[in-house]
DNA sequence: ATAGTTTCTGGTAACGTTACCAGAAATATT
DNA sequence: AATATTTCTGGTAACGTTACCAGAAACTAT
């Protein structure tokens, strides 16, 4: 049988109320009481049961963390991030990861929901959600990297309409006019949001936009790798691609190379994040490096500031991404 | 106000028990009675409230999940294959990340204890821990990947010996008998166990041990790369790497090219995950590669087995590695 | 028709903690 | 010396749920 408060109180000689005044760092307690009970509470090996707290304090000092890819390593370092964060705030994480998938992410919800945790961090799958503008009507909410139509949140983004813009204005600069842009399912606001700019740079270089260009595929190397050699296989194939991520990008890089061509040779090739393996990957991958890390922090800070009680407007945080020119593009022109 | 089942009780004008029966599937209840308290639920949006149930039911159908390094894509793909079989099982996660931490890893025990998760999965950082010891009196605890010294219980282990036997012998058989090895700690049980493999397949090669090839850096690209340029400036340089993981791998690999060496011409490499990136780096390589998520759905299942009641003696799997030869290595020989 | 089941329902007592209040003891202020 | 304040302590009532028991109502078997 655990210990509970009430042995600790009776093995001490004193009430259940002064051993909650130990536990919590009350300040009217006697320093030789408190001794008296921290040592016993050591000796007993008592540790205060969190869900009866939480029934009573009515806060768990818990909060959800759901992503969509934690294989990922940018959302892997993102997690860290932000449980570093919350940790020395005093708040503990349940983390669930959705894998794109909205039905998932409604378990997650609901789970988190059940828990009581005192705010939830999402990194949602889709752009479309009724379960989370109920949820979020009792617990705060932050969204984190994408958004979801017609919910008004705190939302900490990169700004992808500027950092796909640049990637294809890279790719034109260095002479491309045939750009293919390997896309995830359009329901996610970043695809929405990079494709627009996308659009936007060929626009500016008025290049006419070629709708079999921009291709939808699942986001694993695999998928990336299919579809590119779909794209090669074409009568008038691109000579640049655009991946919608770095994970992505290595499978542009493989099927170039199995198809027997050069990078950047005869195709060149951007993604986007700027994982940890882009500099040492058979070409070194040209990629928009999204400040992650400070998003996530971000991210947790704000949630915080939620839970200590601020009610003002949502914040929208927005992070420019760079540019990080290496050997699948061509290199700087 | 959170909807309690006394307000959807009142709503449906029955009593709280008869409620408590709906959510819980009870078989004695009347359909229409059920269908009418269904259809209040769902208009008042009643949910759970778990706190309260884990205190009286005394469980919390919640598991702890504590890993090294989420950033790792291999420990990333455990933690998802692990989180999915939970899931169905109806079981939600905690998870933590310790950064190979012994204090990260005892704050997130401590949390989960006081949690009162039903069990949990350990990825350990250290070799010895009282801690632990402790909590698995009152929990079920599954240890994956490493051991801690003197704990006896459940782990699932790859077996690292034969493992890095297996690739020391691959490059022995490639020509090699200078055989660097950069290690992580020695306090965790798979660099002690891995070391041991390495030792024995020079043995095996009657190749003296050198120990000034064996060098201890933290778990990172960058460390991994500084320790490399160390190496190779010695006099008398190995001809050969072998690194913990492909983390570490990668860093080697990035000196290598750094100091304008060809690999695997000069330089021969391998490592230890097969992460998803591992062909298509720089030079596709060589690894060994773990069933990792065998090992992580095997680990969730044994927990749940646990859950359910089994008491039978500790159990011990033990996964085989297998070698992946690609070029960084030499190819096969 | 009677007794014995089964099906269904509600009352009440927990579960382990904190919130709130009241009061005793010690100290400070007039 | 009397009063006011601070420091400390404990009693009791929650928190929202399930466990357990008791009993009514509806069937089934004699």
């Amino acid at each position: 049988m655990r210990v509970t408060i009430r042995d600790v109180a009776k093995q001490a000689g004193v009430s259940i109320n002064t051993v909650s005044r130990v536990v919590n760092n009350h300040p009217d307690t006697n320093i030789f009481t408190k001794a008296k009970v921290e040592q016993v509470i050591q000796a007993m090996g008592y540790t205060p049961n969190h869900n009866a707290r939480s029934l009573v304090s009515r806060q768990s000092r818990t909060v959800g963390l759901v992503v969509t890819d934690c294989t990922n390593p940018n959302t892997a370092q993102q997690i860290r991030a932000m449980q570093q964060v919350l940790t020395e705030a005093g708040y503990a994480a349940m983390i669930f990861d959705t894998q794109e998938d909205g039905k998932r992410q409604n378990t997650a919800m609901r789970v988190l929901d059940e828990h009581i945790v005192d705010g939830i961090i999402l990194h949602p799958a889709e752009m479309s959600d009724e379960q989370v503008k109920q949820i979020a009507k009792r617990v705060p909410v932050v969204l984190i990297n994408r958004t979801i139509d017609g919910f008004e949140s705190d939302t900490v983004l990169n700004d992808n309409v500027d950092g796909a813009a640049m990637a294809t204005a890279h790719l034109i600069a260095n002479g491309h006019r045939r750009i293919a842009y390997l896309i995830a399912n359009r329901a996610i606001s970043t695809v929405r949001d990079r494709l627009a700019g996308y659009e936007l740079a060929l626009k500016a270089a008025a290049i006419e936009i070629d709708d079999r260009l921009v291709v939808r595929t699942a986001i694993s190397a695999e998928a990336a790798m299919t579809a590119t050699q779909q794209l090669l296989a074409q009568p008038n194939p691109p000579t640049a691609f655009f991946a919608y991520n770095d994970l992505m990008a290595v499978g542009v890089m493989a099927a170039v190379h199995e198809a027997g061509l050069r990078m950047p040779k005869d195709i060149a090739l951007v993604g986007f994040d700027n994982i940890v393996y882009a500099p040492y990957l058979q070409v070194p991958l040209t990629t928009m490096a999204q400040q992650s890390q400070e998003m996530a922090k971000a991210t947790a800070k704000l949630l915080l500031q939620r839970l200590a009680g601020d009610k003002s407007p949502p914040q929208h945080l927005r992070f420019k991404s760079k540019l990080i020119v290496r050997q699948s593009s061509g290199g700087p022109q």
